[in-house]
DNA sequence: TGAAAGTTTCAGAAATTTCTGAAATCCATG
DNA sequence: CATGGATTTCAGAAATTTCTGAAACTTTCA
């Protein structure tokens, strides 16, 4: 496993960018990698493309698994674990804002939910502000539920047309019934 | 500044999230003593509510405002910095979302926009998965602009409605012109 | 101008995270 | 049920990040 200077760019790009998603570099050095091969890849070739550490890439591995970023493969005869990332760009990207929402605002909300359970502290103005956040943190998880559950499709399609979606709605919140034909 | 329990579990919570956000520890509670101050406060009231050292408040406060998450008051006759957060939470969402865009994906953008630039480097497949990630962060991006225009108050409709804004779009792309009020 | 009040910088200490190599474990097969 | 190929675990080393205290700097005003 050698790798093109294409990908060799690509890896360390995402090696480097790792610590801002919150993995660590090898870990998003394994995912460059897996991203980019078309064929399913095991630890020993991840190890040496990488000069990591052959337990280091087990490791990332692991944690890539535990994010769900990773599909594992068999071929009949060999009992090594092969890996891959999805072929769908958009089930990647699902996983990973799922992946995030479980990570970084779920345990937020369900302490926000803990602290107004226990009742009033005697600061109002803190307590309103953590019941505020709490709503608009259900609000944006509402959504994202609801966009969640449909079909790449129909969401890519609302993507592209963007903010036009927005004149659908009037501001009382209303579906507004009929439109002009757009240019 | 002594901080009641209520302040304390949450600084000690937005603390403990520092890290997943891509912040550190004070970071995240110097943000939360903020956030949950009706009045703004100085750098001194601040270390002395963490117990940390006034050193590292000032380095915090550096970086809260580099994320543009802190505003500066001052008050005649008091030449000292007193910080708040804005009071619009979706503006703090806005701000959020825009600086982790401008630190997690436009990089990154930049870096799939160079290596296309170099040319066919002889991996059919590595090269497409590039383009292809490319334009799907291309359209993400581009929705998200569409979506940062909007008035706060048409945003949270679109939110509220949810996934019945999908059933204005057809499979082919276009906005259904006429719809039945929905029950 | 210089003293006072306040803030920032920075080098090293402390803490945390990541990485490695060796040992332990796992498990299909003879 | 022992062997050998493969993976995982783990304790300590290395690297990185965060935090501190002291010194430097800035600004205001007497």
């Amino acid at each position: 496993m050698q790798l093109t200077p294409l990908h060799q760019e690509f890896v360390l790009h995402f090696g480097e960018m790792g610590s801002r998603w919150g993995i660590n570099r090898t870990v998003g050095q394994i995912y460059a990698v897996l991203f980019l091969s078309k064929v399913p890849l095991n630890a020993e070739q991840i190890t040496e493309a990488l000069g990591v550490s052959r337990s280091n890439t087990s490791m990332g591995l692991k944690e890539l698994q535990s994010w769900n970023l990773v599909r594992l493969k068999h071929t009949p005869g060999d009992r090594r674990d092969y890996f891959t990332t999805p072929e769908d760009l958009w089930e990647i990207v699902r996983t990973l804002i799922a992946e995030r929402k479980k990570r970084e605002i779920d345990p937020t909300l369900t302490k926000l939910r803990q602290l107004e359970m226990q009742g009033p502290a005697g600061d109002n103005y803190a307590e309103a502000r953590i019941a505020e956040l709490r709503e608009l943190i259900e609000l944006m998880t509402g959504f994202y539920d609801d966009m969640e559950r449909l079909e790449t499709e129909r969401l890519v399609k609302l993507m592209t047309v963007g903010s036009k979606i927005a004149g659908l709605i009037d501001k009382a919140g209303a579906i507004v019934p009929s439109l002009k034909p757009r240019s």
